[in-house]
DNA sequence: GTTGACGTTTACGTTAACGTAAACTTCAAT
DNA sequence: ATTGAAGTTTACGTTAACGTAAACGTCAAC
């Protein structure tokens, strides 16, 4: 045990991370070879770092929400504006205002949805009382 | 023009349909061959009334949300709980009230999404008013 | 009577998002 | 020295959800 350790603490394994999303490796490996993560390598073997922790949770929570990993990439990219250029960051505000439309789309999508299965509830239940006789 | 013409008034035609919800007759066709959908014949032609169109309707709701074909037909029979003896009954109460749960999440989701899209318009205006010096 | 516009079936093609398997390395433990 | 657990690359397989194209029927219009 040395006092400066190989591993830089909070770092994980790609299995860590696999175990603690409940998604395998080999989806792990795959999203890096979209570009959507780009850990580092002690040797072979990859190390994630927090950042790329979080960026997997954005992925997964995109995925949720039925986000294609273009999608997704696109979300995640949104966050860090380095891309210069005034018209490209334009673009950018457009983009994003879009999705934003897009997840209000949903969030009415998800309303419809949830009272249609109140009435589903309610009509089963009705049916069960039927069945009382 | 007869008085009781051959179309019962409020039905639709395949393009009719493919057009009003901007989606292709191949599509249509493919719900149908997947069971989602089950139009009446006029001789060959497919002839939808409105409770297809409502169908229709709701599977693409439920594309909206990532859902799949498989996922929209569960929810879609949700509504009609014709499936008689009581326990299937209740395996469906406990069905509809897990769908409740994922939909539950996605608003979770969709709330952290939007956040973080505030915050990249922010970054993003912020990177603006940078190029203004 | 042929030309469109619209419908049909059949079937092969395509893309995304992984699964699965093979063949290999590395490293700590027995 | 070998085993076992975890890592790696490469590559072929699979499923969902359509796209695309061919080949054909129907019918009102010119």
């Amino acid at each position: 045990m040395n006092a400066t350790a190989t591993n830089s603490a909070d770092n994980y394994s790609i299995s860590e991370l696999a175990q603690e999303f409940g998604i395998t490796t080999r989806t792990i490996r795959f999203y890096e070879d979209k570009g959507l993560i780009s850990p580092e390598r002690r040797g072979q073997t990859r190390v994630y770092s927090p950042e790329d922790r979080v960026r997997l949770k954005l992925i997964l929570r995109g995925k949720r929400l039925g986000f294609s990993l273009d999608e997704s990439r696109e979300i995640i990219d949104m966050y860090d504006p380095a891309h210069g250029n005034v018209e490209q960051l334009n673009r950018l505000l457009e983009r994003i205002e879009s999705k934003r439309e897009q997840l209000r789309q949903q969030q009415r999508d998800i309303e419809k949805m949830l009272a249609q299965l109140d009435d589903a509830t309610a009509r089963t239940q009705a049916a069960l009382k039927e069945h009382r006789n």
